[in-house]
Parts: C-alpha cells; structure tokens; sequence
RNA sequence: GGGCGAUUAGCUCAGCGGUAGAGCACUGCCUUUACAAGGCAGGGGUCGUAGGUUCGAAACCUACAUCGCCCACCA
C-alpha cells in the first residue's frame, strides 16, 4: 500500500530549496529570448537595502509572483524585474546608529569616509532581503538585478535631472519646508505623517498699547510668540475693524508689532486673532508674503532657539515653551489654558516632530506632469484597482504642489550641479543664514549640471568647482525606476520590448509617494518612439493591495512588539502555507488581518492537496501513458461522477481566471480551496474508490484513473501560482510514476482554459440528487446512533421512471457512501413498519431500523423537520398571497416558488404521515 | 473639516436584490485504499441602529452610532 514515489507526509523544509533553486538554474524565470508571445511585465516595488523580508514584502511579492506564474503558464513571455532601492534617510539613520553605537558619528568621519561606510554596509547586507525572496519563490529574473544606486540606475537619475534643469522644471527657492531636527533635512509634504496628540490651546494676552486692553491670542505654539511679527484677524470681522492701523505690544519681546488683515484668519476660531509668524508656520509664512512681513527664525536647524530668541537662546524648543509660558503666566498675561487635541506633523523616518523652517531647497514643478499624470487615469490609460482609489488619487494629483526634492543628507544621489569657485561672491547673502552658506548663493557663474566635475567654466574660464551637497530625495530615483532598470536613457531592446510595463502591484501608503510619481515620470521620459501617451505611461494597471495587520487590527511594528515574521512562519508551516495565507486575505479594498492560527487551515489545505496526491499515485498502474490528456480521457467510458467532476472542474477553471483577472485573489483561493476539498476529495475521491476497488472491472478502474489523473493535474496547475513548491513536487512525483524523470517544471505547463465540451449541465444536477439522498441518509444514521457497522436496507419510492432507473444505474453510490447492503426501489410503496422516513425532492426514502433505534429520537427528529417546512411555508405562502409579488416579480420567480410551495406541502404531508404512523 | 472603508455565527472573514455562508472554535459518532494536519453529522446569526426605495433588502438610498484608514496651512 506504501507507494514509492511519494512519502506519506509532506516536509517543505526538505523540498523548498531544491526547487528554489532548480527554477533559477533552470533559467525558468528568464523572459524567452526571441519570443513572438506578448509580454507580462511587472517591475518590483524594490525594497530598501536596510529591509529583512516582512510580512508586508511577503504579501506584495507573493502577489506578483502569482500573476508572472500564472501569466508564464497562460502563453506570455513573461518578466519580473527585481532590484532594491538605496532608501536615502531610512538607510543613513540605521548606518548612523551603528557609528553611534561605535562612539563615532558621519560627521566626525566626514563625507567620503561615511559614504565608503555606507557602501561597505550595502554591499554586506544589501542582498539578504533578495536571498528571502528567493526562498519566497518569487519569479524574478535574477539577471537583471538592479540597484537605484548602481551605474544603470544613476545614468538614469542624472539624464532626468539635466531634462527638468533644461525644461526650467528645476529650481532652487527659499521656502517654508518641512525639517527634521532629528534627521537634519528637509522633507517633502508626503514624507510628512500626521499624528493626533493630546495638546494644549494656550491663550496669551497681547496688550493694546499703554492702557490695560489687550488681544487675546490662541496658539499651541507660545515659544514661536518670539519670532511674531504680526496679529492676523479678518477683514469682515466687526469685532477688529476699530483697529485698523493699530498695533499691539508683543510680550516679552517688547516689540511693537502690526494688527493686519487677511481673509485667511478665520474669525470663528478662538477670539478670531491669530500670532503671524512667518518663520515658523506654514499658514502663517504665506500670510506673510502678502503683507511683507519681516521673517525671524527663532528656532534654527537643530531644534533650538536661535540668537534672536533673546534670553531662550540655546534652549530646546519644549524647554523654551516651558519658560515662555512660565514668564507669560509671572506677567499675567495667560487667559486661559484648554486641552486640545490636534495633529501634529512628525518625520516618517524617525518620528520626531517637524519644524516648518524657511530654507533654501531645490524644488521640482509638477503642474504639468500632474495634470498628464490625472489625465491619463481619467481616459482610463492607467487603471487602479480597486477603482475606489481613483478618487483619493486624483484629488492628489489635483492638488499638488511643487516637489522639495533636495535633502541635506549623504546617502543618495547627489544634485549633479556644479558651482564655479573661481567667482565667489562676498559672504553673508542678506536673505538667510543658511543660504549664506549654501555654495549656490557664492557665484555668480551660472550653475553647471554634470554627473562628474566640469572642466573649464564657459562662463570665466575658472577650473575650480564645488558640487552641490545636497542629494536627491530617495523617491526621485524610485519614480524612474519602471524605465531605469530596462537601461533608461540608453535605447535598449529591454526598453523597447517591456516598456510599458503590464502591471504595479503595492499597497496604498506609497500610491502617492511612489505611484503618482512613476506616471508623471513615465510620461514626460518615455524612451523613445513611444508618443502616444499609452506608450508613455508606466503600465496599465496598478493593483492596489491592502496593509498586513495584527489580530486587533493594528499595523504590524517592532515597537508594538506585534510583528509575526514571515520567516519563521515559513519554517513552521512551509512556504505554500504562507504564500496561501497571503493570497486567500488579499480581499480587494480591505486590509488584512493575521494571526498564527491563520497558517494552520492553509498549512492543512497543503497536507489534503499531498494526501488526495498519494491517493491517486497509490492507484496509477505502472507504465500507463500518462498524464491524461483530454483526448485519451475521453477514449473512457466515464459515468456520472466523472461527467459530474470534470464539469465542475471546468467552472472552477473559469471562475478561478476570472479571479485572477480582477486581481480577487481571496476569491481566487478560496475557489481553489472550495473545489478541491470539499467537491474532488469530499465526493470524487470516495466515489472513484467504488470502481478502483471492484475488481471485475477493469475498464471502469481505467476511466476512473484517467479521470482522476486528470483532474489532479489540471489542479496542480491550477494552484502551482499560488503555491508552487508542493504542486512542483507532486508534479515531479507524478511524471516519475509515468517513467519522465527528466526534470521539468509546472511553468512549461499551461494554464487551464475551459473545455466546452466537457461541462455537463446534466451530469452536475444528476450528481446533486445523489448527494442528497447520501447526506439524508448519514444525518438519519448520525441522528440515530447507528453504528457504521450496521448496514442499512434502503427503500426508495421513486415515480419517475427515468429517475428510477438513474438511481438503479448507480445503486453503488448510495450503498458504498451511506453503508447500505440492499436498495429497494419502487414506484409506490406504504411506509414499512419501524423505519425512519426521509423526502428528498419528490423521492421518499426508507429506512427501516426495527431494533436499531430508539424511535422517539426519530419522532424528535421530524417533528423538528417539520417545523422547518411549516416555516418555511408560511414565508413563501406570504410572498405567493402578496398579489404585487405575483404582478412585479419575474415569472421564472414566481414559478419558483410556487414549485416550492408545492414539493414543500408534500414534504409537510410526509412527514405528518410519518409521525402518525411511526409506533404503528 | 473633507473623503474612503468596515460593522454578518464565540473568533477571523466571504457574500452585496430572490431560502444566511466558509475557516477556526464547539458537540456527537468514526482507525473506512489518501489525509486524525482526517472523515461524517450537528448546534450556533432578528446580517450595528433608525428610517426609506422595492412585490421582496444582509445587500440599494438617507441619517445616526462605533471602529479603522487617507487627505487638509486643525492658529
């Protein structure tokens, strides 16, 4: 009974690296060269160089490498790009921490000596998230591995910069940016999180010139109070046109400061007054400009309070708040102090709140590419699924503003702009502190842009240069990356075959960050040739996945100590499991939640696919052609339950491509999942064993083996995208069985496609009818206590001959699935003494059990049967009684329930019947 | 402040106009040519609340409540 080719429980750890590994050997994740078949392309989501695979990574790649198996087997020349992204502040913060750790810090080393420390890290750590995905399955093709940092990537980074610079896309502007104190650079508006905080409203009074009058002020800011240089109310406010021209005296500064107007205050906040200062608030630096006002920057770079900020000068800003409010309170210039929870901007590298400080970046206009971007969404270029994100990406793209692209770390690609040393200007621009230092604001030389240094200026012949120290943001590089990694700006065939490329898939957080900008880079540098705006867009479709959460429906994190690592997951209950577990919660819209017990049903569903495996193996005979094809499948003589099975293969071949194309790929496994265990295992595999145990049929053990053959291994391929380790392995298995020990993968395999002619509407509705009757029957003996050793006799009154003679044809279902040793049917027949009694459509069934059972339990039994019917009568016949239902409804409707009325009020007869005659 | 999503069995979630579903958990029975990580059967839900549309609503609409997320210069 042992067979030889399969061992009697599946252990991935034991299978998993070999064919990890022999499907990179292989070459079977390389795009054919030279191929005529249409292209899938998907480039990865590179994650960063710091990253050890999370559950995050886990989901989004077993996604992707779920539709390049699948669309590889279904006829396309399919590719999958991997590479990692340098990861800018994230990457420099974790170096940092480590030369913290040492006692050294990037200054002390300086620039070149921290960015070989950076390198070195790179290169030893840089490739263990590609090793994880390896061990994931994932498709990729290995070969052309790309880093955003690497020669390839920067050639593209470089050529991007120079086209903006020379389109006038490109500038440098003094602005209020978002600055990071702790990671000492400027963000963008997107790399800003919002976090609501439990603060405070203070009220300060301003007083009105000498008498005791004053404005009352609300700020959750007293320390910037020292850098205002104006109160703001509104203009149709009645309350403060008396004070127009007028002044208030700002506390503890002492400086006389202007009331003015702006239609920007509103007057329902607060006393409808607002602090102005333009240095240090958003709002506030735009107020400014309108009415020229003068900037103090009383917080610098760091976080602490400048010179300008009098005596709080060096002092943090929350200890600087401290002792305003102290001072404030000493002069009795507080109103009044309320709780007040708002949000507060922090970095989402690091956490630490941001400062909005004025400093000169280089900015990247997007108006134009983000209309191109919007537009190519509205006529559908670009696709979102699901399409509900179509909404909050368009208000984004709508809503754009410039983009600081410039950010005062190391790590990353530096602005490729040169300045001529050979002019330096005097010192000390009258603009702002820091631009006095910035190199930009020293020449008067127009800027040179160059990857390397320039070798003579044109402008005065100087051949002294500085570079701009700034790099790039991290995004800058990522949002090339679709074209960068075919080899961007050169024209290689790469670009020309795979670009656009077919599909993005992501989770939300980076739509934005990442997504938007992919297209509106696509679009203004599609390679060349490729004008019409499909061509230009990055890819077609974006499939939008949701975010892994814990079992509370929290965010996975280190610090909350939830985290459940992919990894080891994938030890305890193998790869496929994982990959199962990911596919079947991937409901479009809606986030995930997972929790260890999740794994086991998946972990499980592997174990049925192996054992139902070892069960048809058990039963193949040696030296048998095989695998079934449908040709040599249909040279059997099938009965019923094979019709039945392979029909209900075919629409769960068409359901499960359906899945796949709408990216449902809950749906997807779920389907899968559905079909094999609770219809190919539950029903097929226990009706196969009538005929593959009868052994004076040889012909009908061959019908059967075929079809079992061939449903399994349509359903290995069917799975193989989701989990391809274990569906490898028993394909293996399989083709050694039929003597091919040729090494050979699912991937050459197609994918299923409907077989018209093998859908039997037939066959499937016959098929019912027979799991009815089983099932009543194995409630009755569940019901009734009867042991499975007892056999039962079963009488079956059946009227219609045709229906007889089906049930007579296939006896053996009913008397091998319900243990029974005799079926009588007839065509009418009184109900036997003692017997339980059973209706299932318009079939009555018997079965007597003088002796076996206690029949009051049976009395039980039907009377709450018949409370059903009764039940469920009453509801039809209301519906039926209704005469808007008869008029409104559809006539098949209609007809239905009448048909219900009807076989229900012969089951309510029956039964009454039943019970009447059940101790006669 | 604006928007999106969720609210269905004890738990995790499908379903999204025509008799309320799955997995896990629970109860009972079962070593039967795969699988006890299993088989068979069973119990358990007025589908968040209130209105409306409809012959018919878990599903569509409108409010409300609760939770979550996204966006916004929330002084």
């Amino acid at each position: 009974m042992e067979n030889p080719g399969i061992p009697k429980t599946y252990e991935p750890q034991k299978v998993e690296p070999y064919w990890a590994d022999f499907w990179v050997q292989k070459g079977y994740f390389k795009p054919e060269k030279g191929s005529a078949k249409p292209s899938f392309v998907i480039v990865i989501p590179p994650p960063n160089v710091t990253g050890s695979l999370h559950m995050g990574h886990a989901l989004n790649n077993t996604l992707q490498d779920v539709l390049i198996r699948w669309k590889k087997m279904d006829g396309f020349d399919a590719l999958w790009v991997p590479g990692t992204d340098h990861g800018g502040i994230a990457t420099q913060n974790v170096v940092e921490k480590l030369l913290k750790k040492e006692g050294t810090s990037r200054h002390e080393l300086g620039r070149e000596k921290f960015l070989e420390r950076m390198w070195s890290w790179r290169k030893e750590s840089g490739d263990t998230i590609l090793m994880q995905l390896r061990r994931l399955g994932a498709s990729l093709d290995w070969s052309r591995t790309r880093f955003t940092m690497d020669e390839t990537c920067s050639r593209a980074v470089l050529e991007a910069f120079s086209r903006f610079y020379k389109k006038g896309w490109i500038y440098r502007g003094l602005r209020m940016v978002n600055w990071c104190v702790r990671c000492q650079t400027a963000l963008s508006d997107i790399e800003v999180e919002f976090e609501e905080r439990k603060d405070k409203l203070y009220h300060i009074r301003y007083p009105l010139g000498a008498n005791d009058q004053y404005l009352i002020v609300a700020t959750t800011r007293p320390e910037t109070l020292l850098g205002d240089t104006a109160v703001a109310v509104h203009p149709d406010d009645p309350r403060y046109s008396p004070l127009k021209g007028k002044s208030v005296q700002l506390p503890i500064v002492n400086r006389e400061i202007p009331i003015i107007f702006d239609s920007a205050v509103d007057p329902k906040f607060g006393t409808g007054v607002v602090k102005v200062t333009p240095a240090h608030d958003p709002a506030d630096f735009d107020i400014g400009e309108r009415h020229n006002l003068e900037q103090i920057a009383v917080i610098g770079f760091e976080g602490k309070m400048t010179a300008k900020a009098l005596q709080y000068q060096m002092l943090s800003r929350e200890e600087c708040r401290k002792r305003i409010l102290e001072d404030l309170e000493a002069q009795g210039l507080i109103e009044k102090i309320e709780d007040y929870p708002h949000s507060v901007g922090t970095c989402y590298r690091c956490g630490v709140i941001i400062e909005p400080l004025v400093s000169d970046q280089w900015f990247l206009k997007v108006e134009h590419m983000a209309q191109e971007a919007a537009q190519a969404t509205r006529e559908t270029l670009v696709q979102i699924f699901p399409s509900s994100w179509n909404g909050p990406y368009l208000h984004w793209l709508d809503n754009l503003r410039d983009w600081c692209i410039s950010r005062q770390i190391w790590w990353g690609h530096r602005v490729p702009i040169w300045y001529c040393l050979n002019s330096k200007k005097d010192q000390g621009c009258p603009a702002s502190e820091l631009k006095s230092t910035h190199p930009a604001s020293q020449t008067a030389c127009p800027p040179v842009v160059s990857g390397t240094m320039p070798e003579k200026c044109a402008a005065c012949g100087g051949v002294q240069w500085e570079q701009d120290p700034d790099v790039l943001d991290t995004w800058f590089s990522s949002a090339l990356w679709p074209f960068s990694v075919l080899e961007w700006p050169q024209p290689s065939a790469d670009l020309q075959k795979y670009y656009p490329t077919s599909v993005l898939v992501t989770g939300h957080e980076i739509l934005y960050l990442w997504v938007a900008r992919m297209v509106m880079f696509g679009l203004t540098f599609a390679p060349k040739g490729m004008d019409e705006p499909a061509q230009r867009i990055p890819y077609s479709h974006v499939f939008i996945h949701g975010i892994v959460r814990d079992k509370q429906g929290k965010k996975m994190s280190k610090s909350l100590g939830n985290v459940i690592d992919p990894l080891v997951m994938m030890d305890k209950f193998g790869t496929d499991a994982l990959r199962f577990v990911l596919a079947s919660q991937s409901v479009p819209g809606r986030d995930m939640q997972i929790s260890d017990e999740t794994f086991l049903s998946a972990r499980n569903f592997a174990n049925k696919i192996w054992n139902v495996s070892r069960f048809a193996f058990m039963n193949f005979p040696q030296g048998q052609a095989l695998p079934t094809n449908a040709q040599s499948l249909r040279a059997n003589q099938l009965e019923l339950c094979d019709q039945w099975i392979l029909s209900r293969l075919q629409k769960t071949i068409e359901a499960v491509r359906q899945s796949l194309n709408e990216y449902n790929l809950a749906q997807t496994a779920r389907l899968l999942y559905q079909f094999l265990w609770s219809e190919f295992c539950d029903w097929y595999i226990e009706l196969s064993k009538i005929r593959i145990l009868d052994p004076t049929d040889s012909s009908q053990k061959r019908a059967v083996v075929a079809t079992l053959d061939y449903v399994l291994t349509r359903l290995l391929m069917l799975v193989h995208p989701v989990m391809p380790f274990i569906t490898e392995e028993i394909w293996r298995s399989r083709l050694a069985l039929a003597g091919e020990n040729r090494p050979q993968s699912l991937l050459e395999q197609p994918y299923p496609q409907l077989d018209p002619t093998l859908v039997e509407q037939d066959a499937e509705s016959k098929m019912e009818l027979f799991r009815f009757l089983i099932v009543a029957v194995r409630t009755i003996r569940s019901e009734m206590n009867v042991p499975p050793a007892n056999k039962l006799n079963l009488i079956l009154v059946v009227k219609d001959p045709a229906q007889a003679q089906l049930i007579q044809k296939h006896s053996r279902y009913l008397e091998h699935l319900c243990r029974a040793k005799q079926l009588q049917i007839v065509s009418s027949a009184q109900k036997p003494n003692k017997s339980a009694a059973v209706l299932v459509q318009d079939i009555e069934l018997f079965i007597p059990l003088e002796g076996l059972i206690d029949f009051s339990k049976e009395k039980q039994r039907l009377e709450k049967e018949l409370k059903h019917v009764e039940e469920d009568m009453e509801r039809v016949s209301l519906r039926l009684s209704n005469p808007d239902f008869r008029a409104n409804a559809p006539a098949d409707e209609v007809e239905r329930a009448q048909e219900r009325m009807e076989s229900s009020g012969l089951k309510k007869e029956r039964l009454k019947e039943h019970l009447e005659t059940l101790f006669a």
